[in-house]
DNA sequence: ACCACGCGTTCAATATACTGAACGATATGG
DNA sequence: CCATATCGTTCAGTATATTGAACGCGTGGT
C-alpha cells in the first residue's frame, strides 16, 4: 500500500501527461501569467520535473513563454478544439447527458436554438408515459412564448430585442401568451433573477415548461433545454426542485461542450 | 545512437506527452474516427500503451469514446484554445478592426501566427459571398507557401530560416508551391521590397492571397493578416489597391495593440 | 559595492511507468 | 454451427523517465 496521494481510480497513472493538463489548466484558469518555479509551487511539483515538461510542453506548441519568462497557453490545442467543434453536434452531446441523468425520465425534454424570433427544436427526449406534447424536430415557435426561447432571450443583451421584435410582435397562440415588448422585458428580468424561465401556457393552455441556457466554452448561450410538465403537476415545490435540476443539467451540458 | 525513431533534440522526452500529442493530432487530423488498435498500429504504439494512454486521456477528457468504441477528440482543449485566443486579444482585436474597415467585406480575411515552420489560423472573417476555401480555426499550413506565412517569414532575421527548414522543406502542396529555401529566400526579398506577400495559388491553384503583419507593442511581428481573392480577380491594378489597403489593416491592427 | 535571494538549468541514482505476451469476448466467414 | 480473426483488457519484468541537490546568473536590498 503506497502512502502516496492523488491517486487515480480507474488505469494507469501516466503522470506526465496529466502533470501537463494540470499545467495548462492551471495556467488557463489564473488570469496572471505564472513563472517556472511559480508554477511548479502552485502545482507542488519539483522544480526539475516542471523544467522539463514545460520545455517539452513548448516544443510541442502546448505553451508560449513570453519575453519575460512568463508562460502562457500555446497555440497548439486550437487544432484539436477546433476538431471537436466541427465534430460535436450539440443534439448527440444532449442525448448522452439526457440519458445518464435519470432524472428527467418522466419528462419530455426538449432542446432549441434561436433563429430570429423564433425557437427550432433540434432535439427532443419523449417522455416515458402517455400524454405529452409531440415534439418534433425542426418545429418552429415564436422565441417570446417558449420557455427555452425566453432563457435564450434573458441571455442577451437588452437592446437585442428591439432588433427582433421592434416592428411586430408574433401573434398569441393562447390567451396567456405574453403580448407585448415591454412585457416580455418584464418577464425576461424576472427570469433572469430565477436562473431559469418559465411558460404557464403560452404555447398551449395546460402545458408548463421550464427552460435553461446552455453555453459553449465562449460562454455564450447557444441552445436552451426545456422540460414539459402539465399545469397540475406545477406546483411551487416541484418548479423549485425541477427547476434547479435543469439549471444543473444545462450546466452539464455546457461541460461537455468545454464551458467552464 | 538509439534505434529508436523521433528523438527529439532539445531536453526530456517526457513520452507520455509526445504521445498524447499525436493521438489527438492523429485523430484531429484523419476524418474517420479510429478505434483504438487502428489507433495504436498507425502511430506504430504497442496496444497496451496506447490503451493506458486512451485511458487516461479519456479520464482527462482529452478523448471521448463514441458508442461504437471509437475515439474522438474531447472538449478539455477548448478551455485552453479558449485562453490563447482570449490572451492572444489579438483576435478581438481583429474582428473589431475588420468589422470597422468595410474595405474588405467582400473578401475573405483571415490571420495567422507562426509555430515553428507552420502557420496557425487564429481568426477567420468570411466573406459575404459564396465560393472562397473555407478557412478553419485551428487549421495549419506550411509557412512557406501562404502569404501569412511568407509576411511572417520575411520579418524575421534570414538566419532564422535555417533553424526551421534548413533539414528539410515541407512538401509543395501545388505545382507553384515555392520548391526549396533558397527560392523562399528570394521571395522573402522581394516581399520585403514590397511591403506585403503573396501567394499564387501555391496552396491551392486559383487561390491568391495578399499578406501583411501585424506587430505588438515591441515592434515584433505577432500576427499577420491574408486576403484571399481568385487568381482571375488578383489583376496587378486590384494587387496593388488591395496591398496597400491591407498594410494599411494591418497597421491599424498593430496600433491598437500598442503599435508605435 | 557586497550580499542574499530567486530564477532557470544540469546531472546521476532510484523509483517508476512502459512493454510484450497472454486472456476472454465479440464479430466475421466458411 | 464452428473456426478464425480482431478487439479490448490484464499482468509481471525491465528499461525508462522523474527526482532532489547543486550550479550560474541576474536582480534588488542594505
Amino acid at each position: 500500500m503506497r502512502a502516496h496521494d492523488g491517486v487515480r481510480s480507474g488505469g494507469a497513472h501516466v503522470p506526465a501527461l496529466r502533470r501537463a493538463v494540470a499545467i495548462l489548466d492551471h495556467i488557463s484558469a489564473s488570469c496572471d501569467a505564472p513563472t517556472l518555479s511559480g508554477l511548479a509551487r502552485a502545482l507542488g511539483l519539483p522544480k526539475s520535473t516542471a523544467h522539463g515538461l514545460v520545455q517539452a510542453m513548448e516544443e510541442l506548441g502546448l505553451l508560449v513563454r513570453a519575453a519575460d519568462g512568463t508562460l502562457r497557453t500555446g497555440p497548439h490545442p486550437l487544432r484539436w478544439a477546433g476538431d471537436f467543434l466541427a465534430r460535436t453536434d450539440l443534439v448527440s452531446v444532449f442525448r448522452q447527458s439526457i440519458a445518464e441523468a435519470r432524472r428527467f425520465e418522466r419528462f419530455t425534454v426538449t432542446m432549441t436554438v434561436l433563429d430570429g424570433g423564433e425557437v427550432v427544436y433540434i432535439a427532443c427526449s419523449d417522455a416515458n408515459r402517455p400524454l405529452d406534447v409531440a415534439f418534433r424536430i425542426g418545429m418552429r415557435l415564436p422565441a417570446p412564448f417558449t420557455a427555452t426561447g425566453k432563457a435564450l432571450l434573458a441571455a442577451r443583451p437588452d437592446g437585442a430585442l428591439d432588433a427582433l421584435f421592434g416592428q411586430g410582435f408574433p401573434a398569441p397562440l393562447t390567451r396567456y401568451s405574453v403580448a407585448s415588448l415591454s412585457d416580455l422585458r418584464r418577464e425576461l428580468v424576472e427570469t433572469r433573477q430565477r436562473g431559469f424561465s418559465l411558460d404557464d401556457g403560452q404555447i398551449r393552455e395546460g402545458l408548463f415548461c421550464l427552460g435553461a441556457t446552455v453555453s459553449d466554452h465562449t460562454g455564450q448561450a447557444v441552445a436552451a433545454l426545456a422540460l414539459s410538465l402539465t399545469r397540475s403537476e406545477a406546483t411551487p415545490d416541484t418548479i423549485a426542485t425541477l427547476g434547479g435540476a435543469l439549471v444543473e443539467a444545462a450546466a452539464d451540458l455546457s461541460c461537455r461542450l468545454g464551458g467552464g
